[in-house]
DNA sequence: CTCCAAATGCAAATAAGTTGCATTTGGTAT
DNA sequence: ATACCAAATGCAACTTATTTGCATTTGGAG
């Protein structure tokens, strides 16, 4: 973690590398800032305020990933893992996973015409679910 | 727009008029709440609350479709217009749209094999723009 | 024309994230 | 080793988007 950190051109300090680490336990289900303060702070005694600017300074650098829900809140994972997304219910918010990401060759292709460097994305689907259409109406 | 919103089972008040005729205006081009607020207060003095307790209700009806976006606000458009999606630097926030949007036929397999009535979805792809990327380091 | 569930307005609350500023610290240069 | 400074942190106050409780109004079915 600490090499990752310094190569990425980040200081190695004390709460980063609790963070990467709490990051890298979750294996790719990515978790919201509040968590990751939760899972940080009683080891570290971290500030909330940290946890936000240093992942913003990780994502910046390319080492998490971040996706933005409709709550308003966001989530984080270490970047370049496997991941999935989710369609959600309207109604009832409940949400299914779909099965594989569309969009490992895309990125590529995409970075190419743009000249960025691919990082990440947010994709979320939305619609009515089975039970929730057959309620009234 | 008043028969659009009795068919979809909602009441077709002066202010929910507003609000769909504001969004039709902006041809796919979607806009905030708040902006949609500013919008529709001056000519029917709609409550904040309104306007946001109505985005839901279209919404769940399928009449308008949410993008969420990175700063913890959503924007709104009508459902089933044209659009795009963007791509931002994570450094400088600087957004480019990308062309196309591959989800057309996607979402009818995504609805076949889950059984949801697919309504709309949420794309973002986020990487380093080249100027940043030039920059230090 | 009546009636009531749905919709609205108002005001207060919440949740997530941000910012200013004083202090500390990692790691490079001496 | 030691000093040094930009980067990082802690704390507290703030902002912004959105939500909620409750009393009042209203669209539209009967």
């Amino acid at each position: 973690m600490e090499q990752r950190l310094k190569k990425a051109g980040l200081k190695a300090t004390r709460q980063r590398i609790a963070m990467m680490r709490v990051l890298a336990e979750q294996k790719g289900h990515a978790i919201t800032a509040e968590e990751l303060y939760e899972k940080t702070h009683s080891q570290t005694g971290v500030d909330r305020s940290t946890v936000y600017r240093s992942l913003t300074s990780l994502e910046e650098r390319g080492l998490v990933e971040r996706m933005d829900r409709r709550d308003g809140s966001a989530c984080y994972c270490l970047a370049g893992q496997e991941h999935s997304h989710l369609l959600m219910c309207v109604r009832c918010q409940k949400t299914v996973p779909i099965a594989g990401c569309p969009f490992h060759q895309m990125e590529e292709s995409i970075g190419a015409s743009t000249g960025f460097v691919m990082l990440g994305h947010t994709l979320e689907l939305t619609g009515i679910c089975p039970e929730c259409a057959a309620k009234h109406c």
